[in-house]
RNA sequence: CGGAGUGUAGCUCAGCUUGGUAGAGCACCACGUUCGGGACGUGGGGGCCGGAGGUUCGAAUCCUCUCACUCCGACCA
């Protein structure tokens, strides 16, 4: 391919709207552009990388006996009324009607279609187990796209649905796709994880994400140390906490004037953030509830919205209903004599001798006691806050570490989620009727690329990891209109490569040896190799690859040797 | 949806406070010089200053409304 025939636009300053360095690079380098918030246009070179990832994803698809298909993006409002999500999905979903005034929804995802092929098309557990997949566009109207690619509202995903006759068949291919997905991720050269995730709304056994390990990613994920044990930090808890030590101080109420956050609290009665014990409340189904956490700990949003009577979404209560449930301020909470339902951390029951707000503004308590000061009920004690660096993993291996991640696939076991309701049954053995199991496993393909830029980059550009590059080497032809050397010796090095199968841009556009070495680097294709009538007069060409910071000089007969 | 910010040439931005003929650099076109890490000179093309309304003799500039985009937060299989 040659260069001048090909839309690169490169950019040399920074586009103003680009703050992470993938979405700033991928503008750069000419890869995508910007159509309106949250929709981007894939440019020739972009597309060759998008390719690239689907080629590799059906390869491995294809070995782990995923069939493909390809499912509409415009669906009807009818699938989505039988599986109930219709109205239970909010205004994410972006629905439209047709010149007929039906209901329509562009596709945030495909359970419902691919249900309903199912229930058509396979009536026997004998075509059990089966297992469908798709490289499709899907639309959320996220309410804030942002980050380029990587959160965009139109993006190209690799869904998959599995249908299963029992739980252990489930299980096999959700073991299989947990594999698929890890030899895909290995292949790109990428540093990844996965890692234990909450199964949200959906419930089901097991669910697992795949995080592209990157500072700029939006997840935290939690690891062990020493053991294999990782969890999204939604999910991710520590081992239980040493049993409480015996009360040795006595309860005091102490003024505690203007001081409202554990920072201030902990800093006027010089005592560490874990002997002070916060509490917040949170607006609940029937009345305000209390949570109580240890002062240097973070409430765990997803465990809090599980606690029974806990408002979904998660909202903190507002100041007046705080000073109705309480009496006081926020900054003067505290457990005792609190008078609605109260949920205590499991940390923070183990902590003796605390300090608490004492309901009254400007109060605390310090020496405060669970049971001799505090009715302490066990079975309000649970696990709603975020794990530290530093903590014990609960496998008993060590400490964890957290680190940010892209979250670049998940796959979960739906259960019967969307069989049962849409009556996708089949026979079995005896001749009744089962509704299958399923299974679902997704992958953001436009946002891998993404995440293969933030771990694969320098200063000057992207670099490609080889199995996903736009091409495979970047012939670079200094002088290229004027030199019949170089324009022969180029023609028959393309020739050559090309037969070899690399794929080749070759750079024949009329510009200064310095725009296309910029633009070289800031594109990234692995292999470099410049010609030009200085090499040339000694048989040579230059090779460099795009991690190298040297130019090796190569006979123009070796290079395709060198290539290899 | 709450908070903040920005809209001026293809890109990055100045001009706005204090109203008076719309600018720079890069990019683009032509010619010349140059030619191995983002060249230089000369000339040129390109703008409904996001949109609408208002104030004014006169609005990129002041006022009101609106739209778009970005950032922070909330939200998110």
């Amino acid at each position: 391919m040659r260069q001048s025939q090909m839309l690169i636009p490169t950019l040399k300053e920074n586009p103003a709207d680009a703050d992470v360095i993938s979405h700033r690079l991928m503008l750069r380098a000419g890869l995508i552009r910007q159509v309106a918030s949250g929709l981007y246009t894939w440019l020739p070179l972009g597309l060759r990388v998008l390719r690239r990832v689907e080629q590799i994803l059906r390869e491995e698809l294809a070995r782990s006996g995923a069939q493909e298909v390809l499912m509409p993006v415009v669906q009807p409002a009818e699938l989505w009324e039988e599986s109930g999500r219709w109205h239970k999905m909010g205004p994410e979903m972006l629905r439209m009607q047709d010149r007929h005034q039906r209901n329509f929804c562009l596709s945030p995802t495909h359970e419902e279609v691919v249900t309903d092929l199912f229930r058509r098309e396979v009536h026997s557990y004998r075509q059990l187990p089966c297992n469908f997949y798709q490289i499709q566009t899907k639309f959320r109207d996220e309410v804030r796209p942002r980050f380029g690619v990587m959160r965009a509202r139109e993006f190209t995903m690799k869904d998959g649905y599995s249908f299963h006759m029992d739980q252990e068949s489930l299980d096999a291919t959700y073991r299989e796709m947990h594999d698929c997905y890890s030899r895909i991720l290995r292949r790109m050269d990428l540093r990844f994880r996965a890692v234990e995730a909450d199964t949200g709304n959906i419930g089901g056994a097991s669910s697992h994400e795949f995080h592209v390990l990157a500072d700029s990613g939006e997840d935290v994920i939690v690891h062990a140390l020493h053991s294999d044990y990782a969890a999204n930090l939604e999910k991710a808890t520590a081992a239980a906490p040493p049993t409480r030590p015996a009360p040795t101080a006595a309860l005091t109420r102490v003024a505690t004037p203007g001081q409202e956050s554990i920072a201030e609290v902990s800093a006027f009665l010089s005592l560490p953030a874990a002997r002070c014990l916060k509490t917040l409340i949170l607006d609940g189904v029937d009345g305000p509830v209390a949570v109580v956490l240890r002062g240097d700990h973070a409430l765990n949003e997803i465990k809090a919205q599980k606690l029974p009577g806990v408002t979904v979404p998660l909202r903190l209560a507002a100041d007046t209903a705080v000073l109705e449930a309480a009496g006081c301020r926020p900054g003067s909470l505290g457990p005792l004599g609190l008078a609605i339902p109260t949920w205590v951390d499991i940390e923070a029951a183990a902590v003796a001798d605390f300090v608490c707000g004492a309901n009254t503004d400007g109060f605390h308590y310090t020496g405060a006691n669970w049971e001799r000061d505090i009715p302490l009920d066990a079975t309000r004690v649970v696990d709603v806050r975020n794990v530290l660096p530093g903590d014990p993993a609960p496998d008993g291996s060590g400490p964890l570490a957290l680190q940010r991640g892209i979250e670049v696939g998940h796959i979960f076991q739906l259960g019967r989620v969307y069989s049962a309701p849409l009556a996708a049954g089949v026979l079995d053995r005896s001749g009744a009727s089962v509704i299958p199991l399923m299974g679902c496993y997704g992958i953001g393909v436009t946002r891998m690329v993404a995440a293969i830029i933030e771990q694969n980059h320098d200063d000057a550009g992207i670099i490609w990891p080889r199995p996903v590059a736009p091409f495979d080497v970047h012939v670079i032809a200094l002088n290229y209109a004027k030199s019949e050397a170089v324009r022969t010796a180029t023609e028959g090095l393309l020739q050559e490569l090309e037969q070899l199968g690399f794929s080749v841009l070759l750079d024949d556009r009329d510009e200064r040896a310095g725009v296309k070495f910029a633009d070289a680097d800031l594109i990234g294709i692995p292999h470099r190799v410049t010609v030009g009538d200085r090499g040339l007069a000694q048989g040579v060409v230059e090779y460099r690859g795009r991690r190298d910071t040297e130019n090796q000089e190569v006979a123009l007969a070796a290079l395709a040797e060198r290539l290899r």
